[in-house]
DNA sequence: GCCAACGTTGGC
DNA sequence: GCCAACGTTGGC
C-alpha cells in the first residue's frame, strides 16, 4: 500500500468530474512520461490512495482524495488519431502507454500549493521541488498523514 | 503569455 | 553515447 499525488488539469478532469463519472471512476489516460508511466505500471496497486491535484489552473493544489481501482492497462488514447494523446510511434501489439483506473473517494477543501509550501513537514515533497514536472509522484506515509489531517479539518479533529 | 526547468529527439 | 535543439510542463 502506497500513497501518491496525481496531477490533473481541472479543465480536462477535475475532482468534480471524477465524482460525476460513471462508477466515479476514470482511466488516468494521457500520461506521456516514462517515469510516471512506470509508477502506474510497476508500482501502483489497487487500493493505493491518491491526492487528486489540480494543476495549470487559477488555484493549483490538492482538491480531493481518490484511490487506485484497477491495475495498469493499455491507454486507448494512444491509438486514437483524434486524441491529443495520440502516439503514432506506439504499436498495437506492444503499446507504449499504460494507465491505472482511479476512483473518487472524497472532495476536500482545496489545499493550495502555497499552503503546502508553508509546512516544514512537507518540504521534502517531490511536487514542491523546484522544476518538478512529474505528473505522478509518490507521497510518503508521514506526508500523507499530515496532509490528510489538514484536509479532514481541524473541527473534526477537535 | 512568459519562461525556467527538464525530458526527448536526432545528428554526428 | 554525446549534446544541442526542441517541445512540454506548469507556476506565475
Amino acid at each position: 500500500m502506497q500513497y501518491w499525488l496525481m496531477k490533473s488539469e481541472p479543465d480536462e478532469v477535475s475532482i468534480d468530474d471524477l465524482a460525476k463519472a460513471p462508477k466515479q471512476t476514470v482511466p488516468w489516460f494521457g500520461v506521456r512520461n516514462y517515469q510516471a508511466r512506470n509508477y502506474m505500471r510497476d508500482q501502483m496497486q489497487v487500493g493505493d490512495l491518491v491526492f487528486f491535484y489540480h494543476s495549470s489552473c487559477p488555484e493549483p493544489g490538492i482538491a480531493g482524495i481518490a484511490k487506485v481501482s484497477a491495475p495498469a492497462h493499455t491507454d486507448d488514447t494512444q491509438f486514437d488519431v483524434k486524441s491529443p494523446y495520440y502516439d503514432k510511434a506506439s504499436k498495437k501489439d506492444s503499446p507504449r502507454w499504460a494507465c491505472v483506473d482511479v476512483k473518487f473517494v472524497q472532495k476536500t477543501d482545496l489545499m493550495s500549493l502555497d499552503q503546502l509550501r508553508e509546512h516544514k513537514a512537507l518540504e521534502g515533497m517531490i511536487v514542491l521541488k523546484r522544476g518538478n514536472r512529474l505528473s505522478i509522484t509518490p507521497v510518503s506515509a508521514p506526508e500523507w498523514k499530515f496532509i490528510a489531517k489538514k484536509l479532514m479539518g481541524v473541527d473534526l479533529a477537535a
